[in-house]
RNA sequence: GGUCCUGUGGCCGAGUGGCUAGGCAGAGCUCUGCAAAAGCUCCCACAGCGGUUCGAAUCCGCUCGGGACCUCCA
C-alpha cells in the first residue's frame, strides 16, 4: 500500500512519490531561538518526527533539514534591549550570540525530552548569510526586487502578473489573491519605501541600534523574514524536494513568500508535496505569542505554570500529541492531559509485559475469531500511517489490542487461544509502531538496581506477612510504598509486582 | 472588512453515505483478606432548521456558534 499525504498546494490527499527514490529530502522550518519553546512549537515538530520515522521505515533514505532562525530583529522575550545605557561596557550589552546559545540549547534539551529524531542537517540562518545575499541579488537580477534606502523588496504584483501566465501567481499555496490583499495589508513601517504594500523584505536596511548586522551590497543590515528558508533549502536539498513541513501559521506569508523568491531564483515551486500541521489550542483559541497564553514546555515538565494542576512527562505530551490527527485543532486541558498520562501508562505496561514473553511461533489459533481480529488490527496499523499519517488511529488500534494482552497477562486466556505466529506478530508490529514510528518510550526515571533490590526485599518480606495472615504489616508495606509512588500489585499466582508513578 | 476552516457523547478526539472508533471520567459485575490493577458489561453522541437519498453525523442550502490567516508566529 502506498503513502499518501494530503498536500496543502494541491487541497487533496496524494500519492507520495519521492522524486528521486530511495532519496527523500524534507525541509521543515524550525524555531527562532529568541524565546523559550512552548507546547505549541512541539506540535510540528514530534509530528514531522514521526514522518520522518515513518520514511525511514518504508525504506526511503531521508535527508531531514530543520532550521534553526537566530538572525533577524532579536531581543529576549519580555526584556527591552538596554542599548543606551549598556553602549559602554561590552559585558553589559545585549549580545545576540547569547540568547541564541542559550534558546538553542534549551530546544535541543526540549526535543531530546521528546525523544526526537536529530534531522540529518540544522543550519542556522547566520550561517548562511551570504547564500542569502547571493539569492537576493539574482532575483534582483532577474528584476523581481529593487533597492529602497539601503532595503531589498520583493515585487510582488510584478511576480504575479508574469506569474499567473505560468498558471503560478502570488497566493497559491494560500489560495489568497493579491487584489484583495492590496485592499487589507495593515501599514507598517518604512510602508513608503515599498513600492506596494503586498512587498516583503529580502533584505533590511539595520538602523543605528540595530546589533545584529551584515555587510550587503546595499550597505550594513540583516536578511528579511523569508529568504532564509529559501537559501538554506535550495542549499541542501536541491532547487525541487520532496517535502516542506510547517505550522499551518506559515503558510502564509511565510512560505507563499518561500515559494515566490525560490520560483524566480530556480524557475520552480521548491518542494511538491506541503504540509502543515494544525495549532494547539487552549479553550479553543491558538496558543500563541500574541495571545498571552502559550504553557512553555519547561513549565509543563515540570507543572509551574499556573493553569497547569500537575507536571507533564515529555511521553505524556508526546502521546497527548498522537492522539490526534496533525491537521486538525488539539484543544489543551489538564483533563485532557491527565487522560493521555493514564492512557499511555496502560499502553506501556501492557507492551513492557509483552516484551518479556517468548512466544513459538507455529501452532494454531483455539479462538480463530480472536486472532483474525488481533491480524486486522495489526495490519490496519500500516493503512492507517499511510492514510496522511493518522497516528489518531493507529493509537486506537493499539488499544484494542491491549485488552487481550492483558488478559493472557492476568490469565483470563491462555496464550494457544491465538497462533505462536500471531503473538510473534505482535510483538514485532507493537515495537515497531510504538517505539520506532511514534517514538513512545518507557520513563523511568526511578529504575535504579539498588532501588529494584531494596522492593524486592519488602516484597518478601510482605509475602511472609501475607502466609501468616499479618495483614497489618502486609498493608503497612503496601501503603508506605504507595505513598511514595511505588504501586505494589498482587498477581493471580501469589506473585507480587510493582510500577512507579 | 477580505480569504478560509470548523461545530461529534461529561472531557480530549477518529471517522465513513447504511456497519462498536479509541482514550479519560462515570455505573455495575468478576477476581481479591483488603486494595490496586486487569477483564467483562453499560453510558450508542454527532449545533439548529430545511433539502437530496431507500438511507446522512457523513452531500447541498440557510441560521446560529467557535476559530485561523490577512503583522512576528509552529
Amino acid at each position: 500500500m502506498a503513502l499518501k499525504i494530503y498536500n496543502s498546494l494541491t487541497r487533496q490527499k496524494e500519492v507520495f512519490k519521492p522524486l528521486q527514490a530511495p532519496h527523500v529530502g524534507m525541509y521543515v522550518c524550525g524555531p527562532t531561538v529568541s524565546g523559550e519553546s512552548h507546547l505549541g512549537h512541539a506540535r510540528p515538530f514530534i509530528t514531522f518526527d514521526v514522518v520522518y520515522r515513518y520514511l525511514i521505515h518504508k525504506g526511503y533514505k531521508v535527508r531531514y533539514v530543520r532550521n534553526i532562525t537566530d538572525a533577524g530583529h532579536f531581543e529576549e522575550e519580555g526584556k527591552v534591549a538596554d542599548d543606551k545605557i549598556s553602549s559602554k561596557a561590552i559585558l553589559e550589552k545585549l549580545e545576540p550570540m547569547e540568547l541564541v546559545q542559550k534558546y538553542t540549547h534549551l530546544y535541543h534539551w526540549a526535543m531530546d525530552q521528546f525523544n526526537n529524531l536529530p534531522p540529518s542537517i540544522e543550519p542556522t540562518a547566520t550561517g548562511h548569510i551570504i547564500e542569502q545575499i547571493e539569492m537576493i541579488k539574482k532575483i534582483i537580477k532577474d528584476g523581481y526586487a529593487y533597492e529602497a534606502n539601503g532595503s531589498v523588496y520583493f515585487d510582488v504584483l510584478k511576480y504575479n502578473e508574469d506569474y499567473t501566465k505560468k498558471n503560478q501567481p502570488y497566493g497559491i499555496l494560500s489560495g489568497r489573491n493579491v487584489e484583495d490583499q492590496l485592499d487589507t495589508s495593515r501599514e507598517l513601517d518604512n510602508q513608503d519605501e515599498k513600492k506596494n504594500k503586498v512587498d516583503f523584505a529580502l533584505w533590511k536596511k539595520a538602523p543605528a541600534e540595530h546589533i545584529m548586522r551584515w555587510q550587503s551590497p546595499w550597505g550594513e543590515g540583516f536578511p528579511g523574514w523569508h529568504i532564509e528558508c529559501s537559501a538554506m533549502a535550495t542549499k541542501y536539498l536541491g532547487k525541487k524536494f520532496d517535502i516542506h513541513g510547517g505550522g499551518m501559521d506559515l503558510q502564509f506569508p511565510h512560505h507563499e513568500c518561500e515559494i515566490a523568491q525560490s520560483t524566480v531564483c530556480n524557475h520552480e515551486i521548491p518542494a511538491r508535496y506541503w504540509m502543515h500541521n494544525n495549532m494547539i489550542t487552549i479553550n479553543g483559541r491558538k496558543m500563541g505569542k500574541s495571545y498571552n497564553n502559550v504553557i512553555k514546555l519547561s513549565e509543563l515538565f515540570d507543572g509551574s505554570h499556573p493553569i497547569l494542576t500537575q507536571a507533564y512527562t515529555p511521553m505524556t505530551v508526546r502521546f497527548f500529541i498522537l492522539q490526534s490527527q496533525y491537521r486538525g485543532t488539539l484543544d489543551f486541558s489538564n483533563e485532557a492531559l491527565q487522560a493521555s498520562e493514564k492512557a499511555l501508562r496502560r499502553l506501556m505496561e501492557a507492551y513492557e509485559w509483552l516484551k518479556t514473553q517468548t512466544f513459538q511461533t507455529g501452532s494454531t489459533a483455539k479462538d480463530k475469531t480472536l486472532d483474525v481480529q488481533i491480524n486486522t488490527w495489526l495490519n490496519e496499523l500500516t493503512e492507517f500511517m499511510d492514510d496522511d499519517i493518522n497516528t489518531a488511529k493507529v493509537v486506537a488500534n493499539l488499544f484494542e489490542i491491549i485488552p487481550t494482552l492483558n488478559s493472557l497477562k492476568d490469565k483470563h486466556i491462555t496464550s494457544d487461544a491465538i497462533s505462536g505466529d500471531t503473538w510473534v506478530k505482535t510483538q514485532q508490529q507493537l515495537e515497531l509502531f510504538i517505539e520506532n514510528i511514534l517514538g513512545l518510550k518507557v520513563e523511568s526515571g526511578a529504575h535504579r538496581h539498588q532501588l529494584n533490590g531494596v522492593i524486592d526485599l519488602l516484597i518478601e518480606i510482605r509475602k511472609e506477612a501475607k502466609a501468616r495472615k499479618d495483614f497489618a504489616t502486609s498493608d503497612k508495606i503496601r501503603n508506605q510504598l504507595t505513598d511514595m509512588g511505588i504501586h505494589l500489585k498482587d498477581e493471580k499466582d501469589g506473585a507480587m509486582s510493582y510500577t512507579f508513578d
